[in-house]
DNA sequence: AATTAGCACTTGTACTCATCGAGTGCCAGA
DNA sequence: TCTGGCACTCGATGAGTACAAGTGCTAATT
């Protein structure tokens, strides 16, 4: 009773299954592959690996269709991730071209991972805590209107608009930055609250209440900062798969615009010892995506610190192999880019 | 031959098929609406707007449902701009409490639309063209890196990473964006190419390289401000209006995630009397589009000023009163919002 | 013990055919 | 100008049938 066939068999069944997307029966699957058998041991073969749950019959006189946990077994034991093709590491070279800043970065990196896996892609914005103040900048927009604006290490930019009782100078609201820059500056965007007092003590009483409103805005943004957001591209190839995913890509879609769903799915993934986070259909634990795996990996952190995803979104049934290497190959990438600056 | 009455029928034949998604018939007609007539009656007036082009019938023992040109006349002739509903408004005010900085409120602007609209929505990120330079900023990465960061009038503000040949420091650096402001300051930004050999000679020559560099990115930084972007919510709401849509929701999809269609199109569209652009089907002449109706208005402009639009994309098949009404109100609300700072 | 051939059985799919009902167009009459 | 009546069209529905794919099991074979 050779194992490694019934593995054989499984691998089989998941690679018909994903490029045929039906069923797959004894007879097919000894004349596609050079399994050297008759269809019957197959049969029992099947009967096997139905008893353990990875795979499963829609219906009596179906074939056979991969369950989540064939697919899981199919991901863990048998698949290799596949290296990128030329096409595929031409077409990530381009990206750096148009690296211009930071966020536009990021929406390039998952339009592209888009393109290639063909599915739906989402990166999340990095995490922010290890970050610290670079630099601070007030700039009046309109007598009681002022913007302030807080660049960070990592080359993110954020900016708070803010009213202000009086009218101050345009110089005046430089001098705040200058002094927030000064007193702020190389502290980790993580450790608030600030020091609102001992900010506004440095400035002269007539500008302080204005001193106050500034602080505010900085504590802000820093606060923001902690929430993470998702990016995201490439729903319309959601729409593709659509026959995967039965009549239900609606609820699919919600989930996706609801960024906590994912948010909190993707922050929970551990990294296998490939690099890579896969979930698949139940796994995911979340009702509307059931129907389909998220495959991830952590980008821009040096081994051990905590740091954001990227990954794709798509039909269980899915090319787990290319998906993994893409995604795996994209944030590798991504990484490199982040680092070199 | 009473012709008002058979504005009434086409009224209540597209009021009945948005509500039903059904052709409808004429005794439903009568029956649903106090048409004080016989069926027979309304057949006849039927006949004529099917000659007319306004109805037509899908099979020809089916009831009739809105051409194109029935949704449209019935825009222009019958709808009235419904006021919005309390809670609607509501909705609205709280808006104005998340409005951190100017993205994130046109972010804010876009998810909301889309949810009171249930449909797609879209906003265009407003033309730069009028908009002022108001201050600029370097700012030192790392050794060879440095942010420049340009301030605009509009409260927008835009990044971009240079690599500078010579290591310079962050205070020269900071002097290099102190003149960048003052020579620029109150510059229109659609007025290119900058003076970069005037800029560069304000600096000793040590620092030319960089500022050289450096102007370069802030020209470069304002022609991209010339590409208008879109910002889009509510993607999921296409699905659950799936069935309007027929299959094919997946080419509406790539065409909305193509933004030059879609920005092209909201360009094109002129404003009615009413303050709305609105395409109806083939209107939108883009093929994948057939299916959709797109109703927009213009906001951030004081009357005649080239201003940005929003608006939603729903199926022709829409309720174009509640549609229209949301639309403009939230163009005007907006409008106020970032008029008022 | 593993494999194979054969066979009865299940069940979804495709196809045909008849029926039904909603709705029309048109004519004749009010 | 409107209305009642009527013949006609055509899609939808449902029943019945044949078919094909695929299984599970048993008995024979290696």
């Amino acid at each position: 009773m050779s194992d490694t066939r019934r593995l054989q068999v499984l691998r089989a069944i998941v690679e018909d299954y994903v490029q045929t997307r039906e069923p797959v029966g004894s007879r097919a699957l000894v004349e596609r592959h050079d399994l050297e058998v008759s269809p019957a041991t197959i049969r029992n073969d099947m009967a096997h690996l139905e008893e353990e749950g990875l795979i499963a019959a829609p219906h009596t006189s179906a074939g056979r269709i991969p369950t989540d946990l064939g697919y899981r077994r199919f991901v863990d034991k048998i698949t290799e991730v596949r290296p990128l093709s030329a096409a595929e590491r031409r077409a990530m070279d381009t990206l750096v071209e148009s690296a211009d800043d930071h966020d536009s970065m990021l929406e390039q990196t998952v339009r592209l991972l888009a393109m290639l896996t063909n599915q739906v892609a989402v990166i999340q914005h990095p995490q922010r805590s290890t970050a610290t103040i670079r630099h601070i900048d007030v700039v009046s927009m309109s007598p009681h209107k002022a913007l302030t604006i807080v660049i960070l290490s990592s080359g993110k930019v954020e900016q708070r608009m803010v009213t202000l009782a009086d009218a101050i100078g345009d110089d005046s609201l430089h001098r705040l930055g200058q002094v927030l820059s000064t007193e702020l500056f190389n502290r980790r965007t993580s450790t608030l609250p600030l020091p609102v007092d001992a900010l506004i003590s440095r400035v002269e009483p007539v500008l302080r209440p204005t001193m106050a409103v500034i602080a505010q805005a900085v504590e802000t943004i820093l606060e923001s900062g902690r929430v993470d957001r998702i990016i995201m591209a490439g729903t319309a190839n959601l729409a593709r798969s659509g026959r995967d995913l039965g009549p239900s890509i609606g609820p699919i879609l919600e989930a996706l615009e609801e960024q906590v769903v994912l948010l909190r799915l993707l922050t929970e993934m551990e990294q296998d010892r490939r690099g890579l986070s896969i979930r698949i259909g139940h796994e995911t634990s979340h009702d509307s995506l059931v129907e389909t795996a998220v495959v991830a990996a952590e980008y821009g952190t040096h081994a051990g610190a905590e740091g954001a995803k990227l990954g794709v979104v798509g039909p269980t049934r899915m090319d787990y192999g290319s998906t993994m290497s893409a995604v795996r190959a994209m944030a590798r990438y991504l990484s490199r880019i982040l680092s070199e600056g």
